[in-house]
Formats: structure tokens, C-alpha cells, sequence
DNA sequence: TACGGAGCTCGAGTGCACTCCAAGCAAGGG
DNA sequence: CCCTTGCTTGGAGTGCACTCGAGCTCCGTA
């Protein structure tokens, strides 16, 4: 079965480092540099479920898959929305409670689209503004010759 | 003088209470309902120098203007933005400055506009992710007809 | 065998933006 | 005169999302 949750929608970031295929174990520090984040924060996203139990390895270190690499770009995508990390969790616990949830998590889905949406008009709106703040200044910049 | 910095890019927003026009003084119990913060958040804003000394009246109770109003305004939108707190302020201490700082506040009202014009991309980006994986669970919950 | 470097856990600390509290004053109604 | 309502102050508290520190283990190289 094809997970719904992972992958597939991922936009591969022309900023971000690529990930060196056909590997599927990353230990933190490769993480780091290829989510952005830091470790602690890494570690904290497991210990509070956004992450769900990393793999380890026989002396107890973290191994992160592909899979997890996904999850977090996904995190990431929705952080950027400004959607509140508790939030995130409960949509974690939903994938992993399994396919039975798939209702629940399109209306989640849904309503973070709609809050993305209207937190760009808002910018939008922000945007106008401030282009119109710029144009005055501008002005008054060159009035003062 | 016309203070470029009061007034003339403020959208008349359709959610908000209108101002009623003909009046320059306002408490602070007005204020809450025409900005929508609190009144902790307009004495705090007054503390931290974002809003600059409030008119009082004559037993000592602040009494806003519609010039007070105006730059609310501006900082709701900013505040929108995601912006520091702490940048605000020292907009606010530029504008306080006088009109020599002109041409300061017009780089810090583009650097702002570029900064909202990049938020904006990401929240695009974001939207399309969500998008996809809304596509992707609307069709999983109807495959399980 | 010694050492540097990466990783581990648990718990405490930080910075931001509020948010609340206690104690007190002023005006108006009963 | 008392009570309520609305406002004042300074300072303490809250919630969020990290962020850091101490003290430990494990591994590879000299």
C-alpha cells in the first residue's frame, strides 16, 4: 500500500540540499543539513510526537529514513504556514492511527488550506499597503531632492 | 506638513468597526473595539514605544486620535507580516525622528515589501503542497467508496 | 591506549509577545 | 456615603517553540 501521507507532493526545493538517492538512513547531523533544522530541535520533534519513534541504530543513534525526510519537508511546508507545532502533532497521531483516520485528516487538510489562503490574502493586503508607504516615501525622498 | 507616515494607505476594511468621523479622542475601551487588541496591548504598545506618548485627558486617562488609529493600523498590518516587534518600534522611533529619516524608513519599507513578497511565495508553495495531498486524500476517501 | 568528535538523555533556560494581577483613583447613580 | 464601572500603574506570569548545558557512551584514528 502506497501511503498516502508520504511523499508525492513534495516540491524538490531548489534552494535545499539534495538528497543523495539510494540511501534510506541518515544519521542527525546529515538531517540537519539537509532539513535546516538543528538537532535538538530534531530530537525535540520526536520526544513530543511530531516525528513518530526514529530508527536506531545497535548503539542506540538515530537513523532517519527517506520517509522521515518527507514528513519533515511536509512539517516544514505547513510550519511555514504558521500552523502551531500541537497541531502538527495531532495530524501525526492521525497518519499513524492509521488508514481509518484518512476523513479526518482531509478535513485537517482542508482547513489549512483555507487558513493558507487567507493568510495570503491578508499579506496581500499587508503588501498593498506597504507598496503604497513606499510610493510616498519615494516621493518625499525626491521632493527633498 | 503632511506626514507621510499618517494615514492615506489605510484600506477602509470591511470586517472592522468603521471609525466614527468628526471625533479625535477615543479611550482606550474604543480602541480595543476598533483595533481589536486589548487594552494590556495598547498600554504595553505605549510602554515599549511602538505607539508614542497617548494624549491624556485631564484625570490621566489616555485618550487615542485618530492619528493613534491610523498608525494601529499600519502596525496591525505589519504585525501581520510577522514582523518583530522590536522593528516596529524602531520604525517608530524614525518616524518620531522627524522628516530627516525619510529616506531610512523608505529602505525599511522595501526591505518589508520584499520580506512580505517572499512570505508570500512560501505560503504559495505551501498551498500547493497541501493542495496535492488534499487531491490525494479526497481520492483515497472515495476509493473506500 | 588515549583522544577527539558525534551522538545520547534529561532538565533547565531563553526570547518573544503578550496577558494578567493587585492595588488604587475618579466619576456617576441610588 | 457607598457601589459599580472604567481607568491607572508596576511588576509578575504565561504559552510557544525552541535552545542550551551537563554528563554520559561509543567509535575511529594516532
Amino acid at each position: 500500500m502506497q501511503d498516502v501521507d508520504a511523499g508525492g507532493c513534495g516540491t524538490p526545493v531548489p534552494g535545499a540540499h539534495p538528497r543523495p538517492d539510494g540511501r534510506d538512513r541518515y544519521t542527525i547531523s546529515e538531517v540537519v543539513s539537509l532539513s535546516g533544522l538543528s538537532a535538538h530541535t530534531l530530537r525535540w520533534y520526536e520526544r513530543i510526537g511530531l516525528l513518530g519513534e526514529v530508527e536506531r541504530s545497535h548503539t542506540g543513534q538515530r537513523r532517519f529514513t527517506n520517509r522521515d525526510l518527507d514528513w519533515l519537508s511536509l512539517v516544514g511546508k505547513l510550519r511555514l504556514t504558521g500552523m502551531p507545532v500541537a497541531e502538527m502533532v495531532r495530524y501525526a497521531e492521525l497518519v499513524r492511527e492509521g488508514d481509518h483516520t484518512v476523513g479526518e485528516r482531509l478535513e485537517f487538510l482542508v482547513a489549512a488550506r483555507e487558513d493558507v489562503r487567507g493568510r495570503i490574502a491578508e499579506l496581500q493586503g499587508a503588501l498593498e499597503v506597504l507598496e503604497c508607504k513606499v510610493s510616498a516615501h519615494a516621493a518625499a525622498v525626491a521632493e527633498s531632492h
